[in-house]
Order: structure tokens, then sequence, then C-alpha cells
DNA sequence: TCTTAGCACTCCTTAGAGATGAGTGCTAAT
DNA sequence: ATTAGCACTCATCTCTAAGGAGTGCTAAGA
């Protein structure tokens, strides 16, 4: 029992730890925690478990003479075990509901919009992963014309994304025709994933009707061209890296640079929420976590977004490991259900 | 006579400190000059000159034991008559032209990747502004039903860009009826302009057999929605901005946030393209000239790039004030002209 | 056995005082 | 017209000292 009475102590000190330092920044040293934090207990004895929570790798501190502050480890602990997760607040809700101004019209603008509502929020950056078009459900194949020999294919799929490649012909084709192949298509691939789509051509071709059917093995040709091009790949919008700039960790401009220069990559940064897709709910990165990524003092607070039930893609919030994960969690969550319904509710 | 050998030397000692400062970044003083260039004077001497350069704007000092530093009115000198714009070499050339690795399949990537190669080769931050849309060529109109009642319109325009529209119907309707619409609107826009187009709806739909035609009012209702969306605004895409970290002058963090701010909001680096869209060639903007950005220190080269004869966009390169001119200018310049090119030959 | 007051100690931070040196403007000589 | 010489300015660097925040440890009290 004295085993939990400490243990108790230990939590709500390693909890006030955690809170002081993240809206302060500094280390935090054991007297500003007993006057401020209802421990009552004596700066002295709060020292004490302090140097505890340092000997298990929660703590740490900079220089002999500062004040403590979390590890990644303490900070984790403290989301897994302390944290008690509010929900938003209705007026929040509402707040962010609101930000959406007007019905979104396009599916990008919809995600970027919701990239900055992301970091508007939380003044921190808001991140959007674009769903893998392999992953969406095939709608529609549509071939344009440009002029002699140039074609655009054009790929929509049941979420509203679009794609599209242009290609040379080895012959030129005319619109009409264009026109053919495409209607067979779209009978043909109806409901099927691109992915599924992509095997179905596969299959198609092999069979042996495409040799007699002109027709056909002309428009299977062109659809081809139409999904070499990178359909697994995704984009991502980021918004708000200036709120970053505020936080004053990031002062100093080496470590400015490193992160800026991780957002100007983008792949390891798209991996990493590659990575979180499939996990479901809200996933949390503290620092070196992100192993993609060699940024300690940042992390990624993450959330999934669907519609119907295919999982599209992830969005969230990228500050330092100093952030206010109480505030930021409920936030991530929220706004990629949101987006999930207004995918859904408008596709 | 006189004057004008004073006139000379002035001028070359202008170009001097400029080509002094631009690779150094520091002020630079009588006693360097003296050296370095063969100026075959006594650095008392350039303190002459220089304090004359001082008088008329050109040259300004920081403090009163610093060396000189040229103003943008220097610069501006420097820029419309000393520099003399070499061509790019021929090696750089073809290494430009080599780093668009691959056909490139759609315009946005195109142009995206153009952004990349700008700032590469300048090690600033290149920047690309997309097609206004409104100003391209009307190519074709597709209409999608996603489900009942949601409608996804798509523009396609000559220059092969896209743009997507999804919206509420009142009613549902059937995707056999669109396509229905959609001949209707492709026979009848052929070789507009998106401006003449809206024009054109607007001017069908006063007309007397609307009300009699209820395929052709149905269409041009429809129409109106796919074109009520923004088709005046572009984007731009900004690419290299860590580059513009490394230069010295903003390692103050302060700046850089004004900076990056304003690569955030981008309307004010929209406006400013736009604005040099029209005027045709390469166009520099020295720090405060470009009076849309609070932004001294910054330099903006750009130059419109075209398909055929429309003008599309701009693009440029953004840097400090102190970036080398004589190296970017011919880059931005060749890189415009082989964008058109491309554009011009695959669309 | 746990808690706490007290105290010595560490070490970061800040301010100030020289010292250094780059660069200038002016004057007088060439 | 040019230049050598010199006094002067001022940013930058280094060093030192003072200040202060915070700790760990010890010994006494509950």
């Amino acid at each position: 029992m004295e085993q939990l009475v400490r243990g108790e102590r230990a939590r709500r000190v390693l909890e006030a730890i955690i809170l002081e330092y993240i809206n302060g920044g500094v280390p935090v040293g054991s007297r500003a925690l007993a006057k401020r934090y209802g421990l009552n207990v004596s700066p002295a004895t709060i020292r004490n478990v302090m140097a505890d929570l340092e000997e298990l790798g929660l703590l740490y501190q900079p220089h002999t003479s500062a004040g403590r502050i979390p590890t990644e480890l303490g900070l984790r602990v403290y989301i897994d075990s302390i944290l008690k997760i509010k929900q938003l607040s209705n007026a929040d809700r509402e707040r962010i509901r609101r930000s959406y101004k007007g019905g979104v019209a396009r599916v990008e603008a919809l995600l970027k919009e919701t990239s900055k509502v992301l970091s508007a929020f939380s003044n921190q950056a808001g991140v959007v992963l674009t769903p893998r078009l392999s992953l969406t459900v095939f709608k529609r194949i549509e071939f344009v014309r440009l002029r002699a020999k140039m074609v655009m294919t054009i790929l929509v799929s049941q979420a509203g994304i679009l794609h599209n490649t242009i290609f040379e012909a080895d012959e030129d084709i005319s619109q009409e025709e264009l026109d053919k192949y495409s209607r067979y298509l779209n009978d043909m691939l109806q409901d099927l994933t691109l992915h599924q789509v992509k095997a179905r051509l596969l299959d198609e071709m092999k069979e042996e009707k495409v040799l007699f059917d002109r027709l056909l093995a002309k428009a299977l040709e062109l659809s081809q061209k139409a999904l070499q091009e990178n359909i697994e790949d995704s984009e991502i919008y980021i918004e708000g890296r200036t709120n970053l700039l505020d936080n004053p960790e990031f002062a100093d401009v080496e470590k400015m640079r490193r992160i800026f220069k991780a957002f100007e990559e983008k792949s390891r940064i798209i991996d990493l929420l590659d990575k979180s897709m499939s996990a479901g709910g809200v996933n949390i990165f503290i620092g070196s976590e992100s192993e993609l990524l060699d940024m300690e003092s940042v992390s990624f607070i993450t959330s999934p977004y669907t519609s119907g039930d295919e999982i599209l893609g992830t969005l969230g919030v990228i500050g330092p490991t100093r952030m206010d994960y109480s505030r930021i969690i409920p936030l991530v969550d929220y706004t990629a259900k949101l987006l999930s319904k207004m995918l859904e509710e408008t596709l």
C-alpha cells in the first residue's frame, strides 16, 4: 500500500512537471512545483521524488543546477496512463464546423481546408495525407484528345478524386473513337478499387479475345496508360508551418532548418502518415519514436479518415514534443471524424 | 571627358562593390576593393568615389566604421546599366533539360518540377504560378454522377489543365442524361477561352429558346455550376524554401518568419507574379520595389511562360536582394522558354 | 520510516570592461 | 587628381565577476 501511495504521488509529480513544462518550455524546479500545484509537500520531498523519476528515465536534467524536463519516455507514460482525454467542448466543435465556410466544392480544397483548420486550432502545423488512389473505388474514366496523338486520360474515383495523365499515342485517334473506349471501360470497371482495376486489366489482356477484338485491345492499352502513373502515391498538404516558428524550442535556426527540410522532402512524412493509416484511432509519435525522421523534439498526432468504410488517408498535427496533448488529441480525433462525415455525406 | 572617366570609374567601383557584396554578404571596405579588383588606385581614392556614390544614394553604410553595402537603388542601377546578361552555357542548358527526367505526364507535375528546377539551379526558392483558368481555352466538359443528386463537373482546358467542382443538384440526374448535356456543351463551346465561355453561357441563358428547350436549359444550368468556382484564381508552387535559410541575411529568425509567413499567405505573392505576367520578358523586383510585400532584402526574378501565343502564367526565383543576378536572370529566362516549349510541344 | 529545513555547491546567465581591428573621413603633401 | 597618414568610431570578442536558480545531501523532527 505504501508502495501505491508513493506511486500515486510520483504520478502526480510527473503530471505536474509535464503540465508546467508544456506551457512554459523551460526546465521546472522543485520549488515552483510545490508552490503552484497543490501537492502539499515541501520542495525537498519533491526533489526526492524527482530523483526517483529521473532514475526511471522519465525525467532528465539538462545540467546540474537546472530543473527537470520530461524525457520522451516520460511523455509517453504521461500520455498512456495519466492523461485523461477530454472530449472537445460543444463550443469548440461548433467553431471547427463553422470554419469550413460554405460547402466545399472540391475534395482537394476540402483536404487543404482541413489542414488549415488543424493548424489554426492547434497553433501548430496541420497536415493531411491525400487518399492513395489505388485504394479508392473506380467511378469513371474519360479520354480527351488534346490534339493530334496527344491524349489525356481522366480517372475519377468514387470519393471524388481526379487523376490525369497525358501521353502520346502511336497514332491519332478521334474523339469519337476515344469516347467509345471509355464507354466500354466504364461499363466493365464499375465498383472495383483501382487496385483491382489494374489487376483486372492485366487479366483481360491475357485473354484470347483481345486478339480478335480491336476495340477491347485499344481500350485496354489506353487505360493502362492512365494507370501506370503513380496511383500508389499520395500527396500531403501541410499548413501553418510558420506556427512552429513561434515555439521557443525552434528559435534555433539549425533545428528549424532540419524540420523545414523534412517538410520539403515530404516523402518521409508521407511514410510516417502512411504507417499510421492502418492503425486506426489517434496515433501519437513522440520525438524519435517516429524513427523515420531524425527529429527529436517533434511530435506527430495523427488519425485516419474514412469515407463509408474505406480508409482514405491520414491527417494530423505536427508540433514540438512539448505541445498541449490534452487539447490537440481530441482536436485531431474530432477533425478526422468530421472530415469523414463530410466526405461521406457529399460524395 | 574628365566627367566621363570619373563616371566610368564610379561605375567600376559600384560593380566591384556589388560583386563583392553578392558573394560575401558583408559590407565591403575600400582596402579589400583596391586589392582584389584591378582598379589600380589607392583605398583612399576609392573612399572618395564611395563617398560620391553614397551621396547619390547608391551605397549605404550600416554604421560609421563599416564598409559599404549597395542600396536597392544601387542594385537597380547595376542591373539596368552595368550588368551584362550572359547567355546560359550550353552545358547548363543541357543540365536543366536533363533534370526533367522522363516525359512529364501531367501539367501540374510539370509545373511543380519546374519550380524544383528553378530552386535547384538558383540555390534559392523557385516559384511557379499556375495558369489562370479563365485565360485558357475550353476543350471539354464532363459531368459525372457520383451518387444520387451529387454531380461532379470536370472542365478540361486546351493546355491540359483540369478543374473540377462537386455540387448537389435539385433532382437526381442519370449519367446518360448528364452525358447528353456534356455532348451538347462540348459542341457549343469549342475554341473559346473560359472567359468567353462564361460570357457565352450568360448570353445563351437570356435567349428565348431556353424557355422551350429543356435540354439546353439544363445543360446551361449545370455548366454554370462548373464555372462559378474560382476560375479566376491561380495557385503557386514554391519549392526550395529551405535554400533561403542558408543565406546568412536570413539567419535572423524574425526575418525568416516574415518571409515564411508571406509564403504561407500566398495571395500577395500571387498578386505580384500576376502583375509581372503581362509585362513580358524577365522582370526584377528588388526589395521594397515589390510594394506588395513588406520585405526588404528579398528580390524576385520572374518571367512569364506561354503555350503557343497564350500567356499562361509566371515563374521565377525568390531570393535575397543579394543574389547572383548574373546567373539567375538567364536561368529564369531559359527555364521560362523551355517550359513554354514543353507545354506547346506536348499539348 | 518518511518528511523537511538548512546549507554548500554547481553552473547557467548576464552585465560590464577592456582590447582588437576593420574601416572611415579629413588633411596635407605629391 | 591622387594618395599617405592619422585620429576617430564602433561593432565584435574575450574575460571576469556577480547573481540566481536549482540541486543533493545531511541531520533533525514527526
